[in-house]
DNA sequence: GTCTATACACCGATAGAC
DNA sequence: GTCTATCGGTGTATAGAC
């Protein structure tokens, strides 16, 4: 493979990720995000010269790669959609990692965030929709239940990350993947 | 009825709620704060001697007061269980009003606010997922059950706002409400 | 490509007049 | 109880040496 340099976008953008999951936009500021990469503020514009909007805009490039690769890539194939279905969900799992789980997405719209990204971030919340969709339609649900359930699916997610933050742990996400691989709606 | 001073502390948070709700704790600034409520930052200080965070309790204070009254008091009543439950979900739609609903608790617990206030939150949330659980035990479901589905509906709703924030509408709360009634385990 | 030093606006907070 | 004026600190962003 080849041989990456020592500090790609990519691997800054996951090192700056989790102070905008934290903190939200507006909440993030260039100290926390520079001593997050082991930078220092000036270097920082070096890589990202339009400053927090555009490293903000990379770790939503990255959540997006990791939607990608961790949950609807698992969706996409043709095995029987059930398999698909609980690998999606536990790639869920762990594309919301750490002791807490937080989603870039939602911690991104508020405030100032949500005016910058609310357009970036509902079409990732439609790809996402529309995998699920999808294969809940293969497997032979209607295409009115598939849609409902899509939506519902997303929100339970949604929701139970609510209540990670909430709690402090991440037993509110563990048990809705679960109760939703046990309720999905397959023969 | 007593007659109230022009400003009270009640009115003061309710002109603040807004602003912590759409920007957070870190996000909110004593500049918003002050041309929400028409005083100067220094007349803010007045009310609230220890800053924004005296603010953002009497914001929270004023949240669940009307989570009380709005949510959990319906759900206390004699009535038939499901009248109940119907009323509760209609005073949630009111409770998260406007044209794109977000929920106090939920922007506090970013960032420095999650310190300062997830203890008080979670305790509110305890309350609302009880009183589903009451009512719904009151319908005849059994313990297991209605815990689960106390907690699902919260999750639930939760979960539909942040996807009102992400389509800049209220449609995903109204659909979820609707859908949480048709879906109640009742007789 | 990294850094130190710095610019200037805004932050939360306070003093003190009215 | 409200205000203007101001404090020290931090915010984002830039200049320029190495």
């Amino acid at each position: 493979m080849a041989r990456p340099a020592r500090l790609t976008k990519t691997g800054l953008a996951e090192k700056l990720s989790p102070v905008f999951e934290r903190y939200g936009y507006d909440g993030a500021s260039l100290s926390m995000l520079a001593a997050a990469t082991g930078l220092s503020k000036a270097s920082l514009y070096h890589h990202f010269p339009r400053g927090k909007e555009d490293m903000a805009l990379y770790a939503l490039a990255h959540a997006g790669a990791r939607l990608q690769k961790l949950i609807l890539a698992p969706l996409a194939g043709k095995d029987d959609p059930r398999d698909r279905l609980e690998a999606s969900l536990a790639g869920t799992g762990r594309y919301y990692g750490g002791d807490i789980p937080h989603c870039l997405m939602n911690s991104l719209l508020l405030g100032e965030g949500r005016v910058l990204f609310a357009d970036r971030i509902a079409t990732a919340v439609t790809a996402w929709r529309q995998g699920l969709m999808a294969a809940l339609s293969d497997s032979g649900v209607l295409g009115a239940e598939a849609d409902s359930w899509a939506r519902e699916m997303i929100e339970r997610i949604q929701g139970a990350l609510v209540l990670c933050r909430v709690s402090g742990t991440r037993e509110p996400l563990e048990t809705c993947l679960d109760a939703l691989i046990s309720e999905l709606p397959l023969s």
